[in-house]
DNA sequence: CTGGGGACGGGGCCC
DNA sequence: GGGGCCCCGTCCCCA
């Protein structure tokens, strides 16, 4: 006969020692912040744990004492409150660091839901818009929505199943064990979301596995100038890293003295063992700990998944001080890996107001809207030769606008009618920021503006004025920074 | 099959 | 430090 409450009673007795720091055999040192806990319980949770405590298995008789600087001490509260209770509190604000600690501590049930987490915080449909922007990760908690999650851990699940519409947004969500994989994660409302960025990655994967077929990782490649390498390990799954990038990465990453540094510069010693453990302590960066036997935990581990750290400024390599957690990539800037992980999470938050397609950047969004809605190019579309006001006119087509010369525009047998730009109002581009802005997309204007249609269809003609043109761009600037 | 257009990711630079 | 813009290279789609 089996107790289902009995894992969920010790564990929950560890804990209680643990806050009454009873039978704490070992101190965390985080930042200068101590957490006190036990050996068994991080022995049993953590890989790194488990290699760093195996090594030191010999010395019970002193409390060990690890030290961190490669994350916060909230994030590693998080981390050991997952350890004691199951329960790991997400926000989007600590996700991205609580996922690169649990690759750091080798804890890839917790990097698994991280990575949930972060591709449940996606929402590419349109009908989500509305709510997608309002969390944005600099107010996910604002806006009266929650989006804390805690993920508890599987044995509780089984003795109370979860119901599988629970989401991030929707309070507690269960993790752990098989009982995750049995998660329906996604709540209804984010399905077609969901969907569609599936099929965003499948073309994704499929476009860059013909991309990246067969190459050959080059052992040459700097660190730094991975970007086409990524594809391989991008796939979400890709915890179980392919064993032959590993062999390849470790090399690379000993040539580079890479360092677990999170935003601390250059400081060699990113975190540190007390006494022998210093050398055990830097399995990636240490060739006397790679031979060890202590560094087969490394091996295995996923080392190109979750680390956000920086690079020593060793030899000539720049700075790159930010890991991509999905894959080999490095950044030098924050904001770079911020914009790099949507094409991991397929997040496109910009979408085209004329058109509907989303970007996943700003930049390609203002880039579209001029190519494809403003006619900026002062180029016939059709003889690519450069036209002038005098020469061509703008030819709008549905959305799209685009610009011929006169030359072809005769030929087309499209006569040429002048329309007062300044009285048409221009597609505008919303103004930086303001994702919830309605773009001024003719919509009001749309049926003062005295636009003339060819027979086959919204086939409108407006007189080029480089000068008139120009001044648009420049209106629309300002909105776009 | 090929070339052009558009999308997209990365890097650098500026504000 | 972060956001935005620009440029470049690459890939995909389509005519």
């Amino acid at each position: 006969m089996e107790i289902s409450s009995h894992q969920f009673h010790l564990l929950e007795q560890l804990n209680e020692q643990r806050r009454q720091d009873l039978f704490c055999d070992c101190n965390i040192l985080v930042e200068g912040k101590v957490f006190k806990a036990h050996r068994n319980v991080l022995f049993a949770s953590s890989g790194y744990f488990k290699m760093l405590l195996s090594q030191n298995s010999k010395e019970t008789s002193q409390p060990t004492t690890a030290s961190f600087q490669a994350f916060s001490p909230d994030t590693f509260t998080v981390i050991l409150d997952f350890v004691y209770s199951g329960k790991l509190s997400l926000t989007g604000q600590n996700v991205i660091e609580v996922m690169s600690a649990a690759s750091y501590l080798q804890m890839t049930d917790v990097i698994s839901v991280c990575k949930t987490f972060i591709k449940s915080s996606l929402d590419i449909s349109e009908k989500e818009k509305d709510r997608y922007f309002s969390l944005s990760d600099k107010d996910v908690n604002s806006n009266g929505v929650d989006r804390s999650c805690a993920y508890s851990a599987g044995w509780r699940a089984e003795s109370s199943p979860p119901p599988s519409h629970l989401s991030p947004d929707q309070g507690t969500c269960m993790m752990g064990g098989n009982a995750w994989n049995n998660l329906s994660y996604y709540p209804p409302s984010q399905r077609t979301a969901q969907q569609q960025l599936s099929k965003h990655e499948q073309r994704q994967d499929s476009g860059k596995r013909s991309r990246h077929m067969g190459l050959q990782q080059p052992s040459d490649i700097p660190p730094y100038k991975s970007s086409k390498l990524e594809d391989r390990a991008a796939e979400p799954a890709g915890h179980s890293a392919q064993p032959e990038e590993q062999v390849q990465m470790e090399p690379e990453v000993e040539s580079s003295r890479v360092g677990y540094q999170y935003g601390q510069g250059a400081d060699a010693t990113p975190r540190n063992l007390t006494g022998s453990q210093q050398e055990r302590e830097s399995p990636h960066s240490s060739g006397k700990a790679k031979s060890s036997k202590g560094e087969e935990p490394y091996r295995s581990m996923p080392f190109i998944l979750g680390v956000m750290g920086s690079w020593a400024e060793a030899d000539d390599l720049p700075r790159m001080r930010f890991k991509c957690p999905f894959c080999t990539h490095l950044v030098k800037r924050k904001a770079d890996l911020k914009r790099h992980l949507r094409c991991h999470t397929g997040e496109r938050p910009y979408p085209c107001e004329a058109c509907g397609k989303r970007f996943s950047r700003l930049d390609h969004l203002s880039s579209h809207f001029r190519t494809i809605h403003q006619a900026c190019k002062p180029i016939c579309r059709k003889c690519k030769r450069h036209v002038t006001e005098l020469t061509g006119q703008v030819v709008q087509e549905g959305t799209r606008r685009y610009r011929l010369c006169n030359e072809c525009l005769a030929e087309a047998g499209i006569d040429s009618v002048r329309i007062d730009l300044e009285a048409e109002a221009p597609l505008e581009f919303p103004p930086d920021g303001d994702k919830d802005s309605q773009w001024h997309y003719g919509e009001d204007n749309r049926s003062d503006v005295e636009i003339v249609e060819d027979g086959s269809g919204d086939l409108v003609i407006q007189q080029v004025d480089d000068s008139e043109d120009e001044a648009e761009e420049k209106e629309v600037k300002p909105n776009i920074r």
